[in-house]
DNA sequence: TGGGCGATTGGCT
DNA sequence: GCCAATCGCCCAC
């Protein structure tokens, strides 16, 4: 799958390499499992629009809604490869043009964010609207089965696992187990 | 009503 | 590897 985002800007691309899956009212990792809040809102309705968060004081996160409206359920994009408006996901992330460095543009929830450019206002968009200004598309797959293991850092429902990557692909983010925070 | 904590990242040791 | 940055959300008080 590709997602596709376009501003004044111009367009970025993203061919996405890393997934984590969020099952709401089962699931104690989830932002619904704890029922409807202003926040989670979107992830309530219909599926194919876009849940951004924002989170750690300083980072959006994106996730696509998967189940029917009323049945929370949603996809956190974790990772991807930029294959579309490079330069301008380079500026963004302000990062040097480098083979080495442009591994890391999007890998990561909170930096494939930054390079597409997607921040509170892409809440509630819906990717598989014409002329929508974030779409997702069909994009070439890959041969054989997605690699699963446990989602990253979380406290809650850290055994499931629903993370899903394509296997060494260089642009999937590194695994981490969830970190207690220290007590004073 | 307020304090603890988070689906993270980047910089420094 | 370790840690600070930074603020909105949510629930226990």
């Amino acid at each position: 799958m590709v997602l596709r985002s376009t501003t004044s800007e111009g367009s970025v691309a993203v061919r996405l390499t890393e997934v984590e899956a969020y099952d709401g009212p089962t699931d104690p990792g989830s932002h619904a499992y704890r029922g409807q809040t202003a926040r989670n809102a979107v992830m309530f309705g219909p599926a194919g629009f876009l849940y951004v968060y924002f989170t750690y004081g300083m980072h959006f996160c994106m996730n696509v809604v998967a189940g029917p409206k009323g049945q929370p359920s949603a996809v956190l994009l974790r990772a991807g490869e930029v294959i579309e408006g490079i330069e301008l996901a380079r500026l963004r992330r302000n990062q040097p043009a480098s083979k080495k460095s442009d591994r890391d543009l999007a890998r990561g929830p909170a930096r494939l964010c930054v390079a597409l450019g997607i921040e509170r206002e892409g809440n509630g968009t819906d990717l598989l609207a014409k002329n929508s200004p974030i779409e997702l598309l069909d994009g070439p797959g890959f041969d054989g089965e997605p690699a699963t293991g446990p989602r990253v850092g979380l406290r809650e429902a850290a055994d499931r696992p629903w993370r899903f990557w394509i296997p060494d692909d260089p642009t999937v983010s590194p695994y981490r187990p969830h970190v207690p925070k220290k007590r004073a």
